[in-house]
DNA sequence: CTAGTCACG
DNA sequence: ACGTACGTGACTAGT
């Protein structure tokens, strides 16, 4: 049986020149990402020996548009497509391994690779085809295989129709009934409203296909059914958008699609690129060879003993180097560890009950280099006894600092990342996964070091990440005390206004409903009430308090839910968390910091989220107020950043008018009025200066004119005046957006002044949404990045210093640009000083930083 | 589980 | 002609 390979050009490419750390060489081009796409396709070729091979790429960006709720026409976009001008190397890479590229005007790379599969299937010809985008797996049948690359390019998922159920859930047909019912946001598919992927996924084991949902209709009850009748259409119309054509003219036949290297031209490129033992690698695999045989993975067994720690600590402390990897009971601050698994050189071991645990982690603390991962967990465990500095390594960290915007890494999914040859049972008994998660740790560290390095972050890691873990770990367990009998009258009060609200609500309405059911409470205002609807969302009318505030005048209910909402939303998540969640003798509650989470390098907090607690209405206030010093302190104490964005912006930029504005400490906003109104200083009005802030935020965030002008209600026509005038004003700011764009187009991804980085895998995409997103992500991400960086520094020198000084006073909370403390009363001028001064040191930019310091008997009066 | 809503920087 | 500001977490209803 014959043998073809299609290869999706457009998507490799792209993932090759994100994924890998760029390598810039004196022409400008990006050498590492041809590096890359030459080993991956060497191994590829290696592996599969094709008769014949095609690289398809996009020809005309095209795309398909749908006009979601209006009517249902989809119709094409053309835009030129500069993928070869892009990325040349990638083509002559292409073109001296003498692989034939196709590109067809008007049709993506998926059409062509579509219609080849087809016609190969039908030629009993065995297909695979190479591509990072998942949409391809439709095609997979009988003789076709689709290989998925993950992580850039550098990984492989072999999907057939043996697996394809298996691992994703549907066959391949799925794959298109699925975006059928369940939609995809970033191609404009809209999918059934209400039907996500668990429900998508459970009508199409049930049914087996939108035909067959359709034709079981009655089997089904309640809105579900509904909603699929409702949106018959729509689901049609979504199954014919996510299906790859797969009957395009390609007048080209087989016996065209065969490689033949052109070895003259691929050395003279190897010696331009500058590859040396690449060059004799693409040299002897475009030379005639033997076939080889690729080894098979092999199932990997765990394999670990239960051990006491006198028998085993020995042998540990002997290897230098170990990893752990734990299961606890209990909540931050008191956590307690059941179970521990060690591993080291090639065994592992598993300690059971916290008296030994407790005893093995005191045993090797200090004496052996510890790999964990999340170090901020075992900090918690080892509660008292403080782990020793320098000795502790977190694989999770490093992935972070490798790559933030992969979302919650679990070790499953570093370890399918960067030991892909290992398959491990991780549905397995709890003591095996423990054993396997220490085994795993211990054997990804100096993997994962060594990629942090490759991609310059591993100081990053070192000397700010790990650090900060402990003083997380700190902060979480201090927690911050809330005065619950007065949250506990509060929430009377709200309670009791709440249901006085209700029965006025009611005799308005003329009907008992649920005011909390945006669906009930549209009814009752736009069916019941008829006032004026204005907004609609994917399944019925909107409510929210724009609209409501829309409608404020015309009726006296509107102005009762908007009472009832902003009571009921304290109540239920403020009021009712610190309720479940403080600790009852202390009144104190702890709070997580994630440190692994947000793609920009912030921390998040949760469990009860403390970075959004109200501040901007009074009565929003009076949960702030809650917090306060917590017994043997005396003060609360905020210090915030004074506009460091927009200071980091200045310093970015480097752009004149900004730096001068903050070097005198001038009112940025009203600066910003006088520019784009072009008026005199004096002569900016309040209304005018909210303008301009706005515009400020808007600089950061990417903004268009539509966005601006929705956000302080002027037209969209005078938006776009203030945002050209702004341009007009800040020059350099323009040129350092434009800049950052393109630079995150080449390198693809975004980088802080602090090395952080974050990829961009759709920086550039044929997908004009998913673009835009992404270049917008690429302006915001250096500036939001940065500040996280200043202030993660700032927390580790305010901790060190509190710290040096045997001070009692310390750290509780980071909310972004503020930190709080909870400080003594003879502490209090020492404190205030030390943390303005280290905050405001913490990197030195070319405007400075200012913060602002309080004390106060609670959180508001700190500010 | 999904969608809508709203709290923060 | 496109679609519309960046980053989070949590609650409630309705399925």
């Amino acid at each position: 049986m014959k043998k073809l390979v299609l290869i999706d050009g457009s998507s490799l490419v792209h993932r090759a020149f994100y994924a890998l750390p760029p390598m810039t060489t004196a022409s400008g081009q990006h050498t590492n990402a041809v590096f890359g796409l030459a080993s991956m396709l060497i191994k590829l070729l290696t592996e599969t020996r094709p008769d014949y091979v095609v690289a398809a790429f996009d020809k005309s960006r095209t795309t398909f548009r749908t006009e979601l709720y209006s009517d249902y026409k989809a119709h094409r976009k053309e835009t030129p497509d500069d993928l070869r001008s892009q990325f040349p190397l990638t083509h002559e890479l292409l073109e001296a391994m003498g692989i034939p590229v196709i590109e067809l005007a008007g049709f993506e790379a998926d059409d062509i690779i579509g219609t080849l599969a087809k016609t190969a299937e039908n030629n009993n010809v065995e297909t695979i085809i190479v591509t990072g985008d998942r949409d391809a797996l439709q095609l997979v049948a009988n003789s076709t295989s689709t290989w998925l690359t993950k992580k850039g390019i550098s990984e492989i998922q072999k999907i057939d129709t043996a697996n394809i159920v298996e691992l994703f859930g549907v066959d391949a047909q799925g794959i298109i009934e699925l975006k059928a019912l369940m939609g995809d946001s970033s191609d404009n598919i809209p999918g059934v409203p209400g039907v996500g992927e668990k429900t998508a996924l459970k009508l199409l084991q049930d049914f087996g296909s939108l035909d067959g949902v359709y034709a079981n209709i009655n089997s089904l009850k309640g809105k579900l059914r509904e909603r699929l009748i409702d949106n018959k259409e729509l689901a049609y119309l979504s199954k014919a958008l996510a299906t790859i054509d797969t009957e395009i003219p390609i007048g080209q036949t087989f016996d065209e699609l065969k490689a033949e290297p052109d070895i003259e031209k691929l050395e003279k490129f190897c010696d331009r690129m500058a590859f040396k033992s690449m060059k004799y690698k693409l040299l002897e695999f475009c030379s005639p060879a033997d076939q080889q045989v690729v080894p098979v993975p092999e199932f990997v067994k765990i394999e670990y003993t239960i051990d006491a720690v006198d028998d085993r600590i020995e042998s540990i402390l002997r290897a230098g180097r170990a990893a752990v990897y734990y299961q606890f009971s209990g909540n931050v601050p008191q956590v307690v560890c059941q179970q521990l698994a060690v591993a080291w050189e090639n065994e592992v071991a598993l300690f059971n009950g916290s008296a030994e645990c407790e005893k093995l982690l005191a045993a090797i603390n200090g004496k052996v280099a510890v790999a964990t991962f999340e170090f901020k967990t075992l900090i918690h465990i080892c509660g008292a006894q403080p782990l020793i500095k320098g000795m502790v390594d977190d694989v999770q960290l490093l992935a972070y600092a490798i790559e933030p915007a992969d979302g919650k890494m679990t070790l499953k999914r570093l370890v399918e990342q960067f030991l892909p040859e290992r398959l491990y049972d991780w549905s397995a008994t709890e003591s095996d996964v423990l054993a396997i998660s220490a085994r795993c740790i211990y054997d990804l560290l100096p993997i994962i070091k060594a990629v942090a390095e490759g991609r310059s972050v591993y100081k990053l890691y070192r000397d700010l990440e790990l650090p900060l873990a402990s003083v997380l770990a700190a902060m979480e367990s201090c927690g911050i005390c809330v005065d619950l009998a007065a949250a506990e009258k509060l929430e009377r009060e709200f309670t009791l206004r709440l249901e006085k609200l209700t029965a006025e609500i009611y005799i308005l309405a003329g009907a008992e409903f649920n005011i909390n059911s945006p669906k009930q409470l549209g009814e009752t205002l736009f069916e019941r009430l008829n006032l004026p609807t204005a907004k609609k969302t994917k399944t019925g009318y909107s409510t929210d308090v724009e609209v409501l505030q829309g409608l404020q005048t015309l009726h006296p209910i509107i102005g009762l839910v908007l009472e009832y909402r902003t009571l009921a939303k304290l109540n239920s998540t403020y009021l009712l968390a610190f309720r479940n969640l403080a600790q009852p003798e202390t009144g104190r509650i702890h709070t997580s910091f994630n440190q692994t989470v947000t793609a920009t390098g912030r921390l998040s907090s949760s469990e009860p989220n403390l970075q959004n607690i109200p501040i901007k209405t009074e009565i929003g206030r009076k949960i702030r107020r809650l917090f306060i010093p917590g017994a043997g302190f005396d003060y609360l104490l905020a210090a915030d950043y004074s506009q460091i964005e927009l200071r980091i912006l200045a310093h970015l930029s480097g752009d004149d008018t900004l730096i001068e504005a903050f070097r005198n400490n001038a009112d940025i906003h009203t600066i910003t009025a006088a520019e784009v109104f072009n008026i005199p200083l004096a002569a900016v009005t309040a209304v005018e200066r909210s303008r301009a802030k706005a515009v400020n935020f808007g600089i950061v965030y990417g903004l268009s004119d539509y966005g601006l002008a929705k956000n302080i209600a002027v037209s969209r026509k005078e938006a776009a005046l203030y945002i050209e005038q702004y341009f007009l004003r800040y020059p350099a700011v323009k040129l350092y957006i434009e800049k950052t764009i393109h630079d995150a187009r080449k390198c693809g991804y975004a980088e802080t002044i602090f090395g952080r980085k974050r990829t961009l895998p759709d920086i550039n995409s044929s997908n004009y949404n998913a673009r835009s997103f992404a270049e917008r992500t690429a302006m915001n991400t250096p500036v939001q990045g940065a500040a996280a960086d200043i202030i993660k520094i700032a927390m580790l020198a305010v901790a060190k210093e509190l710290q040096k000084r045997n001070l009692r006073s310390r750290m509780l909370l980071q909310v972004h640009d503020e930190l709080v403390l909870e400080v003594v009363e003879n502490e209090r001028f020492e404190v205030e000083l030390i943390v303005q001064t280290l905050m405001e040191n913490a990197a030195n930019l070319a405007v400075p930083l200012t913060v602002e310091v309080n004390c106060g008997k609670n959180w508001v009066e700190a500010k």
